[in-house]
DNA sequence: AAGTGACCATTGATTTATCCAATTGATTGT
DNA sequence: ACAATCAATTGGATAAATCAATGGTCACTT
């Protein structure tokens, strides 16, 4: 059985005349009748009953076509959605962020994107690096925001990744600290510096320990804490130090806060944020053009 | 597109497996992804994502998988629907009878075949021979019980028919009148007399109208009947005498009414009863087993 | 680091299905 | 009787589907 075949049919059905059927389906009349003769063929039942003068269903016939039109609907229904999706900028796209980027990097990128692309709706995940990549590579999510370059431990074969911007890691820490007023320090400036990180999982606590490995400063592995935020309540009630990332700053000015962010001078420590998303998947023209807006709304930050 | 085609795409999208959807559709991988590919690149969209280790389908292909089910679950229903037309003694059939003989002979044949044939369910049309042929070759009825034979002023191309039995005529007077008691009466015997017959378009007036000129009687014009019932309270008031057909006799014995109906000696004038049906219909095994029970039923009768 | 197994894509040959042009056969209307 | 109409048939060309064998990529193992 064919699609074309049902379609035979059912112009028979609307027409109740072989060359007017076949006219409508732009074939022969031969083609048609021995379409629709093998379709009843198929069938083992009599479908038609061709009279020299007349053309009319069989009983069975006019339940074939009533189901053969629903079929057929649906097929023209398949035909016409790629056009809904043909624009690479319209539709679901589910965005992944790790947690110390996500309240700080979305509430500036969320307006320029749908404003740009308003056809495209944003669904937000907020996870760690690793349940990111694996909801990544299951295809529950399309593509994700997280410090490169990639965990090696696992197979992450086909993934691809396009470069945002350079995150500078700051100093935050109690503005009685004695580094509090300090315009920039270096990493030796805070040598033996007892710092507190993030718990296991966030990548950011990796990277912060390869800086104060570097740096020769120590974990104060009685602080860990869930999040950034209650890193910085940490720091706010003078109980640690840590290292910020540019973006999760508040209060640039120190307004209100007796927390100060202290730059390093260059080369600052800093972490590469980026993309990533399977090569597999058709929408890297619009992953490419996500980047941009990113890249636009975080120019002058970074 | 192709039902083969959403076949192997539903398949992918249940196995997530290249292999074993094909296995499943009993075809060799290598069709079954040039078939998907072939899909693909008809519909202008991606719709299954291959990575080297996992298989999973797009956004669209996702839709394309609900309307490909919804599809194929109609061709499986087109499929099956043979199965419950297979027995030709099921499904609905419309039976047309003429108005002098449904009321009579329904009665006889009904129960019997809804006993034989239950699965026959009987549409009864009741309509003079004209409309009857009419709705015949329009195919609104599938089979007609008509006197024979057939008017030859039409198209009537392709029809068939069963004879069925002979009923032959009677003559039905006021017990009042000069042959109301005889056993048995011959044309001759009612030359001259003056007959009420039906209305035009009714077959049973021409037949009789063939008798009166064989017998040399005339007819009555002023007290045409609309139906063989007026005609018998005609009768019955003892205004005039009329032929009746066997089946339609009443109370052969007289019991409370008085008419008499009397017999001709053989060769008793009559009519040819019979089933007629397009010769293109496929159910012609039916109409002939349909034949074998009214003949079985009306055989002690006529 | 090379080997192995799993998996999908590609290739080339073969079978199958679809289609058309021309013709036939049957019926209808003039 | 003759032309017109309509579906079925025939025969040959074209396109499509299919398979077996092979290739290429990735992940896991030794």
């Amino acid at each position: 059985m064919n699609i074309r075949d049902l379609e035979y049919l059912v112009a028979v059905d609307d027409f109740r005349h072989f060359r007017k059927a076949a006219d409508h389906c732009f074939v022969s009349q031969p083609t048609l009748s021995a379409q629709v003769k093998k379709l009843e063929e198929y069938l083992g039942v009599q479908l038609v009953e061709r009279s020299s003068r007349k053309v009319m269903l069989t009983p069975v016939g006019r339940e074939v076509v009533i189901r053969a039109r629903a079929a057929l609907a649906e097929v023209q229904a398949i035909r016409e959605l790629p056009k809904h999706y043909l624009d690479p900028m319209s539709g679901a796209l589910s965005l992944g962020v790790i947690p110390t980027l996500a309240p700080y990097l979305l509430p500036r990128i969320i307006q320029p994107i749908k404003k740009r692309y308003p056809a495209l709706q944003l669904r937000l995940v907020e996870a760690m690096t690793l349940p990111l990549l694996e909801r990544l590579m299951e295809g529950r999510t399309d593509v994700l925001i997280l410090a490169l370059p990639l965990p090696s431990e696992q197979q992450l074969s086909g993934l691809e990744t396009i470069p945002l911007f350079h995150e500078p890691f700051y100093l935050a820490v109690h503005e009685s600290h004695r580094l509090a007023s300090r315009k920039w320090i270096t990493l030796d400036d805070i040598s033996g510096e007892k710092m507190s990180l993030l718990e296991d999982g966030h990548c950011l606590r990796e990277q912060a320990l390869d800086v104060c490995q570097a740096a020769g400063s120590l974990e104060n592995a009685d602080l860990r804490a869930t999040s950034l935020e209650t890193l910085r309540y940490m720091v706010e009630a003078g109980e640690t130090a840590t290292l910020m990332p540019k973006l999760a700053r508040h209060d640039e000015n120190g307004n209100g806060t007796p927390i100060r962010y202290v730059p390093f001078r260059k080369p600052s420590p800093e972490r590469q944020i980026g993309l990533v998303f399977r090569g597999s998947n058709a929408r890297t023209e619009c992953f490419g053009k996500l980047a941009q807006v990113i890249r636009q709304q975080t120019r002058k930050l970074v």
